[in-house]
RNA sequence: GCCCGGGUAGCUCAGGGGUAGAGCAGUGGAUUGAAAAUCCUCGUGUCGGUGGUUCGAUUCCGCCCCUGGGCA
């Protein structure tokens, strides 16, 4: 049984498919408050099927917030979300905070460093530097806590350094205050097990297909670019290849499947980890009634 | 029926007289501004069956079964 305050904020993560959205909607239709997303893809535009954003009958039910608020060619990253997510913590409803993009939930209950945003100029003299040229530059201590197998986050690292003259490590002793300490909210992490969700991935798939994915497709292929943040929605890639011709409707429907349970444990990593302490909704409670009290 | 290939890890396949190895899948993990991203770890399976040759066979030989193609 999981409590339910009125005026506390509620933070749900979860894998994909796991019903996320469904849980969010329900706590907001008893008892009030704001959807409000944290799901990195489901920020954009230009692939709502595929990012399985609520649908318009969905959001029409309750209020959400930062649901497709991007541009499918902008760029939405961890800072941006942050600063997004903040106007509702303070404003009068109650935010309903749902998503699987662990790190954007963690942050948000930990705290984020005060680096300045990098210029794109940096970033595009990143893409094309030498992984070795990077990380000889680094500073020690950075560079003793990376993966240096990892190019994203070398690159990341040398391009704080670049631009800001101290290194990530600097960055990282600095105090950083949480924004939202979880013990001010609900913080529920779906429990969906393996064997759950597997079968719910491929029917949902199945879902996406009936409810015009091909058409989302079609439309996206024109501006089609897989530079784009959006265009790393898993399966996007995969859809243009099939539009193409690359691929046939069943490989499209096996490699966004087996791409999608690779995510899914991904997410109970970090979730298993990283928010050990929050409340465990087993999906098996389908009964939510008996789950969840709602207090005043 | 005959001829030529194949039958090896869940899948696709490599290898080769001293009991075997890649990719994919799967597993566990890392992850403070690209995160649905990115990165790391983990490989025993009657080597189709059965006889034989051999000190030793998954590897060579015979037969059988299955399978792809060709000829009839």
């Amino acid at each position: 049984m999981i409590d339910i305050h009125a005026d506390k904020p509620v933070l749900i993560a979860g894998p994909t498919a796991s019903g996320k959205s469904a849980l969010a909607l329900h706590i907001a239709q008893q008892q009030g408050g704001i959807i409000v997303n944290a799901d990195a893809l489901q920020a954009y535009q230009g692939w709502p099927i595929l990012s399985a954003q609520p649908s318009a009958e969905e959001q029409r039910l309750a209020p959400h917030a930062l649901y497709g608020a991007v541009a499918y060619d902008g760029a939405f990253d961890l800072g941006d979300w942050i600063a997004a997510v903040t106007p509702y913590l303070t404003q009068g409803t109650r935010p309903i905070i749902v998503g699987g993009t662990g790190l954007f939930l963690s942050t948000l209950t930990s705290g984020l460093s005060p680096i300045p945003p990098i210029p794109d100029d940096i970033r595009q003299a990143g893409n094309i530097r030498d992984l070795a040229e990077m990380i000889a530059a680094l500073d020690p201590e950075t560079r003793d806590t990376l993966d240096l197998h990892n190019r994203m986050r070398v690159q990341r690292a040398w391009e704080v350094l670049t631009h800001t003259g101290h290194g990530m490590a600097y960055w990282h002793a600095l105090p950083a205050s949480p924004l939202l300490p979880a013990e001010n909210a609900t913080c529920i992490v779906l429990d969906a097990p393996k064997d759950w969700l597997t079968p719910r991935i491929a029917q949902r798939f199945d879902l996406m297909m009936d409810m015009g994915l091909l058409d989302e497709g079609r439309a996206m292929r024109p501006v089609w670019n897989p530079q784009h943040a959006s265009s790393k929605t898993i399966g996007a890639a995969d859809l243009i290849d099939h539009l193409d011709g690359k691929i046939s409707a069943n490989d499209l429907r096996e490699t966004i499947t087996i791409k999608t349970r690779q995510y899914a444990k991904r997410q109970r990593t970090w979730f298993r980890k990283r928010m050990a302490d929050w409340h465990n909704l087993p999906i098996s409670s389908t009964d939510l009634s008996t789950a969840l009290r709602f207090l005043p």
